[in-house]
Formats: C-alpha cells, sequence, structure tokens
RNA sequence: GGAGAGUUGGCUGAGCGGUCAAAAGCAGCAGACUGUAAAUCUGCCGGGCCACGCCCUACGAAGGUUCGAAUCCUCCACUCUCCA
C-alpha cells in the first residue's frame, strides 16, 4: 500500500466512480473539484473564507467545504521562493491550511508565459513574468521544488504543447514529455504523491500511445494534460473521451484545467475523479456568476433592484446573506467584497455540483442529475 | 445695476468652417473568460433601411453669412462666475 496516497472506488455509475482518496492532508470525496490557489491563496478569498464555501445543509457533514486545493510551481518559486517557504513549514502551515494540497509542476507555464521561455531536453529556462530575472525549470527541479513545499500531490514535468501544432511536434514534444516524466518519477524522494500528464494533442493515437507510457510507469495517479488551451470544446471532449478509458482504473484520473459545470459532467461520465479550473474563481472577479437556474452577469441593470439572493437554490454565505442588488452595488463600485461575495458563491456552486454528482453515482442516477442539472441552468429562470 | 463665461448625444465633457452622427470617460446592451502574468478583455451604443452603403433627425431656440456651420454673425431664452 502506498502511504503517500491511497485511492478507492466506492461505487460506480457507468463509466463514472465514486471514489475516495486519502492523503497526508484528510481524506478527499471524489469527483472532487479542486479550486485554483496559484499563489497559496484562491484569489479573493481568506483561507477561512476558503473553508467556509460548500456550506450545505441539505448535506451536513462535519465539513462540506473545499478538500484540496492546487497552488502553482512556477508562481511560488518566484515569490515567495522555495527556500522561504520551506523554511516557514511548507504551504499548508505558510497558508494555514490543513486540507490536501497539489501542486501543478510548471508545466502550463511553459505553454502559457512561451514567450519568455526557452525550452530543452534538460528543462526550461524561464524569463521572470515579474522582474525577468532568469530561472530554470526541469522535471527534477519541479519535484524537488514541489517536495519542499510540502504538497500532498505533486506532478510531473511536461510540456503542454499549444494547439494547432503539427502531429509531427505534438508527437515529439509527447516524448519529452514521457521521459521528463521518467525523470519526474526518479526525482521524486519525500512524501509527495506524484502524478503523471497524458499528453498527445487531439490525436487519438498519440494519446493511447501517452496513456500506456504514463499509466505504466508506477504514477500514483495519473492526468489528462494539454486540453482547454484554446482547442474547440468538441475537440477537448474527443480527448477526454478517447483518453479516459485508456487510463489506469485504480489510481485517480485527473483532467487538468476543466472546465465549465457542464464539462464537470462530462468528465465524470466519462471516469474521470479530479478537475480544477480556474473559471468559478476568474469568472467571480468577472462578476459572471454561476446559479442552479443559470449564469448571472451580474452587473446588469436588470439587478439593479433585486432583493432576491443571488441563488435560490445556495445556501452559501453570499446567497444566505446578501441581496442581487448588493452584489451588483459592491461590483459596480468596485468594492473589494464584490470579488469576495462572487468568488464565495461560485466555489461553493462548484462543490454543490460535485456533492451532486457524488450523491448521484452512488444512487446509479448520474444520467438523471446530469439532465436535470443541465435543463435547470438552461431554463433562464434565474430572471423570473 | 456693471463685467465676463457658458448652453454638445442618458450623464460628465472634447470639438471651434469641410476628414462630425460628433473624442474620451461613465452609464446601458451583448459576449468572452477552462493545469491564473486577468478585480480582465471584446463588440455595440441617435433613428430607419432591400444595412460594409444610403436616408432621416441632431450639437438651447429662431434667423443669417457660406459651395459647406456644432464651429462665424444677429437676436431670443436659460445657466454660471466676479464686481457692486
Amino acid at each position: 500500500m502506498n502511504k503517500r496516497l491511497t485511492f478507492r472506488i466506492l461505487a460506480t455509475d457507468g463509466a463514472a466512480r465514486r471514489g475516495e482518496i486519502v492523503t497526508r492532508h484528510g481524506t478527499i470525496q471524489t469527483p472532487v473539484f479542486m479550486p485554483v490557489g496559484t499563489l497559496a491563496s484562491v484569489k479573493s478569498l481568506t483561507t477561512e473564507q476558503l473553508k467556509q464555501c460548500g456550506v450545505s445543509p441539505a448535506y451536513p457533514d462535519a465539513y462540506d467545504g473545499p478538500e484540496i486545493i492546487l497552488n502553482n510551481t512556477y508562481h511560488l518559486m518566484l515569490r515567495p521562493g522555495v527556500d522561504l517557504l520551506e523554511k516557514l513549514g511548507g504551504v499548508h502551515r505558510f497558508m494555514n491550511w490543513d486540507r490536501a494540497v497539489l501542486s501543478d509542476s510548471g508545466g502550463f507555464q511553459v505553454f502559457s508565459l512561451a514567450s519568455i521561455r526557452k525550452v530543452r531536453e534538460e528543462g526550461v529556462e524561464f524569463r521572470s513574468h515579474i522582474d525577468g530575472s532568469a530561472h530554470f525549470l526541469s522535471p527534477e527541479t519541479s519535484i524537488d521544488i514541489q517536495q519542499r513545499m510540502g504538497v500532498d500531490i505533486a506532478m510531473a514535468f511536461d510540456e503542454c504543447p499549444a494547439y494547432g501544432l503539427s502531429y509531427a511536434e505534438v508527437e515529439k514534444s509527447m516524448e519529452m514529455t514521457h521521459r521528463w516524466a521518467r525523470r519526474s518519477l526518479a526525482a521524486r524522494t519525500g512524501e509527495s504523491a506524484l502524478f503523471g500528464i497524458v499528453q498527445g494533442g487531439i490525436h487519438p493515437d498519440l494519446r493511447k500511445r501517452s496513456a500506456e507510457e504514463i499509466g505504466s510507469i508506477g504514477f500514483d495517479g495519473v492526468a489528462i494534460g494539454g486540453v482547454s488551451v484554446g482547442e474547440p470544446k468538441e475537440e477537448m471532449l474527443g480527448v477526454m473521451n478517447v483518453t479516459a478509458p485508456l487510463l489506469p482504473t485504480d489510481k485517480p484520473r485527473y483532467l487538468m484545467g476543466v472546465g465549465t459545470p457542464e464539462d464537470l459532467l462530462d468528465g465524470v461520465g466519462a471516469g474521470l475523479d479530479m478537475f480544477d479550473c480556474v473559471m468559478p474563481t476568474r469568472n467571480a472577479r468577472n462578476g459572471s456568476l454561476f446559479t442552479s437556474l443559470g449564469k448571472v452577469a451580474i452587473k446588469s441593470a436588470r439587478y439593479a433592484t433585486d432583493q432576491r439572493p443571488l441563488d435560490p437554490n445556495c445556501s452559501c454565505m453570499t446567497c444566505r446573506t446578501v441581496s442581487r442588488a448588493y452584489l451588483r452595488h459592491l461590483y459596480m463600485t468596485g468594492e473589494i467584497a464584490a470579488m469576495v461575495y462572487n468568488t464565495i458563491h461560485n466555489v461553493s456552486f462548484y462543490l454543490d455540483l460535485m456533492r451532486g454528482i457524488r450523491h448521484s453515482i452512488a444512487s446509479n442516477s448520474l444520467q438523471a442529475f446530469r439532465d436535470a442539472f443541465l435543463s435547470r441552468v438552461e431554463s433562464g429562470e434565474v430572471d423570473a
């Protein structure tokens, strides 16, 4: 038994799995959505506020908040730096978060900060986006940093090819990611669990090769990477549906960077267990709110005098305590509280969705849950 | 009572003879955001149309000068500032 992380499946519904991941920092009920906290902070929320997300009288468990969040290697190595984080006892203690943390390896930044990096077999040379200083990330340095930050789940250092590259380029990139995967695994010496990342662009045969390689070399979990990088939705779903069945069944399967509520439903249906996305938090800051009855663009004048709660079916702090009219006012005036209220709600909404998904798998009704959820969201009832 | 300044599209406010249906910001409308360089970005925003072009109505009101006026002149109305 792997003491870094254990996974077991509690129930299934078609390809969907209801499971449990035990980490050094608590147990994670899957399928799970992991809020993104790039810089050891889920943007706009204090750690206490984050813990209070997901409060739901419908499911009065002891703790109903997020069970795992993301951090980012590249961003944290620049600020505050891994030496400092290690000295201060790791990210958990640093941000006073006692639940699980998964760190991205910096692989995605290889992609998103493409203009200021240089990729070689050995690793990637970055210019800091903050001050232009030179930094180096490789499988070895990335894993080392992640372990020293003390995360529960580290990610292999990969290259995430841009959408639109040629088959040959994607294949070449994938092969390097495979070599980097083995190096990442070899570099893992500490207590962090380590997940591998499947690449291969939108090509089924490459995805298959990648899934076989990454799934067979001893990672604690396997992720599908290289999606949500600007490709059309159908491509993303195609990759997901082709790849998911090829992943190990006895390990957590993680779809990186996804997605919308509907994407999560689809991902779970395809047999995936873990998801992360900036969407709930970023959209919250931009005034785009998810509700059970459809999207709310809170800046719209139609909410100026709307005294109803944002989502009548949500029991988060925001929906319990303030009106749409107030949320609109805060947003329009640029008040910081707008982002706090909005983020608490969107994160809570995602957690609620996942909770509903988990219950539906356990009761073999994922499809019905999905249909009901989507028809409500598309009903346009929010403004009724 | 005297001297001066002003009146521009929902608001604030540029423009000071043609390139003006009129800058910019705000408000409004629509949309985007998917391993976070994002409290961000994009489009529309007088009306009408057989719309990448045409027509109508527009820069306080009415006249006038000019090939041509939001821009110049006259007069009227209103607003504001300063001096009494």
